[in-house]
RNA sequence: GCGCCUUUAGCUCAGUUGGUUAGAGCAACUCAUUUACACUGAGAAGGUCGGGGGUUCGAAUCCCUCAAGGCGCACCA
């Protein structure tokens, strides 16, 4: 026996090492494998792309979450004999990263992007990326993920570029992609259009106008942007307005002095709310925006990118932040006797995600992808949707989901999902920033309207000029199970390992991810990216609190490493979590892994200095009447961990092989051995030499794919001299 | 406003399609022992499964309803 069982198992001086080793190998390849004869040239595939990490920093407790059920899953896989392909990468995450950079630079140097330009701002950034994913990379393998980084991917490298600009011409040939003037959200701190799941709403306390405007009461929370406001809008079946006939012009005072006011009807109006009238100022709100495409009534801007009034707003007001214009405005007016009544308010303000800046609906000319425009899918595998036949993105999205091609786990997520399938409007995809995919779209310098879209710059000799905007974050994401397979090329890895089988991530991207992987994947191949979408739920502290840096309860997964043991951390992460549901994570949780880390080490130990001398016979027969029983016992185990792996129950099947490791194996039948080597006849003795041996090799098994390390560790160990990974599963 | 989830032992949570006496970890309690393992073992204790109603031979599980907590979407001018 190796003198190494008499001590402690120490993960620290294992973990490092057994991945080198395992890395070595090359077995994370599928290709290896097949080559190795490890896995046979036409067994099926199962491939899991790992959701890609944003290079803003280093991961975290929720990253560990998905890197340790991914890597379950795939260890499962590669011992039943797969091709396994468990393919890893990072994401770009354009917005979070340029102002996690733009941020740390305004502090130590205290410059802006401006000050620094495009291309040394952008220098900036990858220098940071390069860094994080450095130690992105470094924290994966910490974690035991036993993913093939010789396919790993960037959502920014070449091949990735390419994807995203052969897709957006092509959406853009489709007519999918347009540009317009159309009203987006605009992040006045971060100067740029964010998408509608990128706002964050935030409850505000504030004060609720009534003004008088002409013989109308109207009500507004934000008085800063009325001066615009030449339409008045009510219900036309409103008793109390019925004497206002649509379109009729009336002169009403106003902040400014009179202007003409011009009656609208429209049903939209909800005639309890407030007076049940209200004037309109298109350029900044959505719903107002909505009326006046349907009424074709005149837009002004009377905010600027920057939060400031435009000269539209009168002398007085002009340049004026917006928050010192409401007052002044509400005092302008008080004095003319127009304010009814101010009441209190609370309402839901809309910040971005990101910056955290004040969201300004403004009409702005950009990119979109349009959700409800039919267009014909040439080849379709989508149930409900055959080839040749007209469609939506927004049908590709449901279908797939409805016709259960696509399963999500838990399942009461696909309500979730077409909840929000069915609010979804166009989605705006161009970004003022500077990092990420610009948009392949060129132009005349003289003449703005001549367009050119293709996937290179053209090279004509003209001026050509590139659009300044880049790519939303999420387009070059949504490609992400095939771009990284070698699309647009048709590589045999496209053939071979899509669709996916399962996409793994957190129930809190669903919307911004799954659904877009699905829409593009739909409209490009004609397939679902994957068969099953298992989502975790997020990871708290101990008293179930987020994980933040301000709070700065934050637990670093390479500290759990160091402290207790990767495999630790892992099961700590897995057991009684369900998939879906948020889970808390605390040192005494993960310190009871340890333990059992220590456990299967002892039961080693036992089992080698009661076994000298006895090697493993399969054939082994003349089993006494007691191990028969613990056999079939041993077997139904198998079986139970077995089926509830297949069913994605993977915090069942750890709770059950933990129990028998345990409670029977080491409580009871050690135990009992002992006796039975001490007082038992010769053939009872054999037959449990053979048994706990037996029983040793199918427990590293069954645990390999929870506690990769320390399995692999006794594996090595115990004379052997192949991989555990690569063994193949008991049945 | 629309929708989703949660409520099970002191704490943290499992409990797949309804089926014996509802489980685990941690904590606490009693005891044992230098043992494969103190990163240990044995034992005991702890529950009207949020409340109420219903379906059923049978409900933590299905249906209705109420309550508390959490979350998502939309948004009110």
């Amino acid at each position: 026996m190796n003198e190494k069982f008499l001590k402690p198992y120490n993960p620290q001086d294992t973990e490092q090492k057994i991945y080198k080793l395992w890395e070595e190998s090359g077995f994370f390849n599928p290709d290896i494998c097949v080559e190795k004869g490890i896995t046979k040239a036409d067994a099926p595939a199962f491939t899991i792309v790992m959701p890609p990490p944003n290079v803003t920093g280093q991961l975290h407790m929720g990253h560990a979450m998905m890197l340790t059920v991914q890597d379950i899953m795939i260890r499962y896989k590669r011992m039943l004999g797969f091709k396994t392909l468990w393919l890893p990468g990072t994401d770009h995450a354009a917005i979070a990263t340029q102002s996690k950079v733009e941020k740390d630079i305004l502090k130590t140097e205290g410059k802006n992007r401006n000050d620094l330009g495009r291309e040394e701002m952008l220098r900036r950034i990858n220098e940071f990326a390069k860094e994080s994913h450095d130690t992105i990379a470094s924290q994966i393998r910490a974690m035991g993920a036993s993913c093939d980084w010789s396919r790993e991917a960037f959502t920014l490298d070449e091949k990735r570029s390419l994807s995203v600009n052969t897709v957006f011409k092509k959406m853009y040939e489709d007519g999918l992609i347009y540009r317009g003037h159309r009203i987006v959200n605009w992040d006045p701190k971060g100067q740029t259009t964010i998408a509608d799941d990128e706002i964050v709403y935030v409850e505000e306390k504030t004060k609720f106008y009534y003004f008088k405007y002409g013989p109308f009461t109207i009500g507004t929370s934000r008085p800063e942007t009325k001066f615009g406001d030449k339409y008045v809008v009510m219900h036309p079946n409103d008793a109390r307005y019925s004497a206002y006939k649509h379109g009729q012009k009336l002169t009403v005072e106003w902040i400014n002095g009179p202007i003409e006011a011009t009656i609208i009807k429209d049903d939209c109006i909800d005639m309890a709310f407030g007076t049940g009238v209200m004037t309109i100022t298109p350029w900044h709100s959505t719903v107002d925006f909505e009326i006046a495409e349907r009424h074709k009534l005149d837009r002004e801007q009377i905010i600027d990118k920057y939060g400031k009034l435009l000269p539209i707003a009168g002398e007085a007001f002009a340049g004026l932040k917006i928050k010192d214009a409401r007052d002044k405005i509400v005092a302008t007016l008080e004095a003319k006797g127009l304010v009814e009544k101010i009441e209190d308010y609370t309402h839901n303000i809309a910040t971005a995600e990101r910056t955290g800046g004040t969201i300004e609906p403004q009409i702005m000319n950009q990119w979109f992808i349009a959700v409800n425009k039919e267009f014909t899918l040439p080849y379709s595998n989508i149930s409900g949707i055959p080839s040749g036949s007209k469609t939506t993105l927004k049908e590709l999205m449901r279908k797939t989901v409805a016709e259960k091609q696509i399963k999500i786990i838990p399942e009461y997520f696909d309500k979730t999902y077409f909840h929000w399938i069915d609010n979804l409007r166009d989605w705006c995809i161009s970004r003022q920033i500077w990092y990420g995919h610009r948009i392949p779209v060129w132009y005349k310098k003289e003449q703005f309207a001549d367009k050119y879209v293709d996937i290179k710059a053209p090279t004509d000799g003209n001026n050509w000029v590139q659009d300044e905007d880049t790519l939303d974050t999420w387009f070059s994401s949504g490609l992400w199970t095939f771009s990284t397979l070698g699309w647009p090329e048709e590589t045999p890895d496209l053939k071979t390992f899509h669709p996916t089988d399962v996409l793994e991530t957190g129930y809190d991207i669903l919307f911004f991810w799954v659904a877009r992987m699905i829409l593009m994947t739909g409209y490009v191949l004609g397939e679902i990216p994957f068969k099953t979408v298992y989502l975790n739920g997020i990871v708290r502290d101990a008293k179930g609190q987020k994980f933040s840096k301000s709070l700065g309860n934050g637990i670093d997964p390479l500290d759990v490493a160091r402290e207790f043991g990767a495999d630790a951390g892992r099961m700590a992460l897995i057991y009684s979590t369900a998939p879906g549901t948020d889970s808390k994570i605390s040192n005494d949780k993960i310190k009871g892994y340890k333990h059992f880390a220590n456990k299967l080490w002892n039961i080693t130990r036992f089992v080698l200095t009661n076994t000298e001398g006895v090697t493993i016979d399969t054939s082994f027969s003349p089993w006494s009447e007691k191990d028969k029983t613990l056999i079939e016992e041993r077997d139904a185990l198998v079986k139970e961990v077995t089926k509830e792996f297949d069913e994605h129950m993977l915090h069942i099947s750890a709770e059950k092989i933990y129990q028998y490791v345990w409670t029977r194996f080491a409580d009871v039948i050690l135990e009992e051995s002992k006796k039975i080597f001490a007082e038992g006849n010769e053939n009872d003795i054999i037959s449990r030499k053979q048994f706990l041996l037996q029983t040793l090799e199918s427990n590293l098994k069954l645990m390999h794919p929870f506690m990769p390390f320390v399995t692999e560790e006794i594996w090595q160990n115990i004379g052997k001299t192949n991989l555990l990974m690569t063994e193949k599963w008991p049945s």
